[in-house]
DNA sequence: CGCCTTTGACCGGCGC
DNA sequence: GCGCCGGTCAAAGGCG
């Protein structure tokens, strides 16, 4: 409930909140630290700098924040502009030509009222939309739900956040699934904290392929791991069928007995997308970094099987991370033939060019989310801003004047929305942000309530990998990276 | 010393 | 029953 609120607090002001914030976190850069050694790693969220910075790439020089006033001067000089024109052809009268410069001032003045006007009347109209979209939303998994309590026990959609294990399986109807949450974790427990693996296939039930749904995200990177915000531990690597590449496995190493698990593994046919695959929810209190991410997947995994998810468009998600990209390819894709069911986050139709238009530029995420011209501004890889800080920020910030982007030209405006969504924190968490209130399952109580708890200082949640990615560890592999 | 990755072995499911 | 395959375990070694 809180995080609804928050998202949706957040949400008329996402320029003023991103820029600010990012204006802000970038001047503080965090050393990182932690144990361990030093990881090539896409920041997929975090505000902190990890260890992902390749060496001798300096951080691009911060662009200034975007300011009321600097739009606003724009649209004077625009005027002032206009009027050299006219004073050309007014020369012969100098007072005639004041007088019509400041009658031209005066327009352009009123046509700015008008335009704040508009923008006003768009941002409320934004906000009723939003909230009906959500009340919409919020009815069709209370139906599912009551269809599913009707037909199982419910086990933990009403439990705290250490029960709240299962995915999108907050109906699973057997005790014993619960293991991997209540049980003590460890090498004796582990086997039976396999949900997707072993138990799966003999459940044979809705509630088994609910249980086993996963949530893949495919991402432009150079980098052999996502830094989603969580600690992670490399538990196995497998050669996969299929594909030269292998693939890693990883578990969630914030709390003993999480049963979150995912896998990485660079794709076959373009080795520089990074696939990484989610099962499972947190069981613990996450840190904000990682709510992006754990918010996406479980919601992204609540939608699927949920059925909120139209299955004549795929897209659908898509449409819901950005409605400016309702016409590029289908970014969520629903996996029919995967032996579960997974929802597939694709983040991979970034602008032509990718990595290799900037061979300056340290590893990043390539977002397609805005069909928009390159950016004037530089790219805020490593950008000190995440979208969790979105959310926790966005009520520190609520005082705040919005921005006065409708006093800016378009291609002011322009350049702006591409800056902030080139950023691949904004559009994530704007995905997370988005699903999550789509989504609205039962995991929003302990994410809202690890954003209760966390403020937006996390610094030391970044993935923890060796040097030694998955892809050029296995000696077995010598065609990888 | 503790935590991490590496990597071969092991286990269970599935198809033939 | 056998082999394949995906997923996991756990011993060994590395690193700070």
């Amino acid at each position: 409930m809180d995080k609804q609120g928050h998202l949706l607090d957040a949400s008329p002001r996402p320029l003023a909140c991103f820029l600010d914030n990012h204006s802000r976190r970038m001047s503080a850069d965090d050393p990182g630290g932690g144990r361990g050694r030093r990881s090539v790693e896409v920041d997929f969220f975090s505000g902190h700098k990890t260890s992902s910075r390749v060496a001798g790439s300096p951080e691009p020089p911060l662009p200034p924040p975007i300011k009321e006033e600097d739009l606003t001067i724009n649209m004077q000089l625009l005027t002032q502009k206009e009027d050299d024109d006219d004073d050309r052809s007014a020369s012969a009268s100098a007072s005639g030509s004041q007088q019509q410069l400041q009658a031209e001032l005066g327009r352009m003045n009123e046509e700015n009222q008008r335009l704040r006007g508009m923008l006003a009347q768009v941002t409320a109209s934004y906000q009723a939309l939003q909230m009906h979209l959500m009340a919409l939303m919020q009815q069709q998994p209370r139906k599912q739900e009551q269809f599913l309590n009707a037909t199982t026990i419910p086990a933990a959609a009403e439990q705290p956040a250490s029960n709240s294990s299962t995915e999108v399986g907050r109906s699973s109807s057997k005790e014993k699934e619960d293991s991997p949450d209540a049980g003590g974790g460890g090498p004796s427990s582990s086997k039976q904290a396999l949900p997707w693996a072993a138990e799966g296939r003999q459940l044979g039930d809705q509630q088994a392929s609910m249980r086993k749904a996963r949530v893949s995200v495919r991402a432009r990177s150079e980098a052999p791991i996502i830094a989603d915000g969580c600690q992670w531990r490399k538990y196995g690597q497998k050669m996969a069928k299929g594909n030269p590449c292998p693939r890693a496995y990883y578990r969630c190493t914030m709390a003993n007995a999480c049963p979150v698990r995912k896998q990485v593994q660079r794709c076959a046919e373009d080795r520089s997308i990074l696939i990484t695959t989610y099962e499972g929810t947190h069981n613990h209190p996450l840190p904000p970094a990682a709510m992006a991410m754990a918010s996406t997947t479980s919601a992204a995994a609540s939608m699927l099987l949920s059925g909120s998810m139209p299955s004549a468009d795929n897209s659908f998600l898509a449409r819901a991370v950005l409605p400016s990209c309702s016409s590029s390819s289908s970014m969520a894709t629903i996996s029919a033939s995967a032996p579960f069911p997974t929802v597939t986050l694709d983040l991979t139709h970034g602008p032509p060019g990718g990595a290799a238009a900037r061979p300056h530029a340290p590893p990043s995420f390539h977002m397609p989310l805005l069909q928009a011209p390159p950016p004037p501004l530089p790219l805020y890889n490593q950008s000190k801003f995440s979208g969790l800080h979105m959310s926790s920020t966005a009520s520190s910030d609520a005082t705040r004047p919005p921005i006065g982007i409708g006093l800016a030209d378009a291609d002011t405006v322009t350049a702006a929305a591409a800056a902030i969504t080139a950023d691949p924190n904004f559009t994530v968490a704007l995905a997370a942000a988005i699903t999550s209130i789509i989504g609205g399952g039962s995991q929003q109580q302990h994410h809202g309530q690890a954003a209760a708890g966390v403020n937006a200082n996390n610094n030391n949640n970044n993935v923890t990998s060796s040097s030694n990615n998955t892809a050029t560890t296995n000696s077995t592999n010598s065609d990888t990276q």
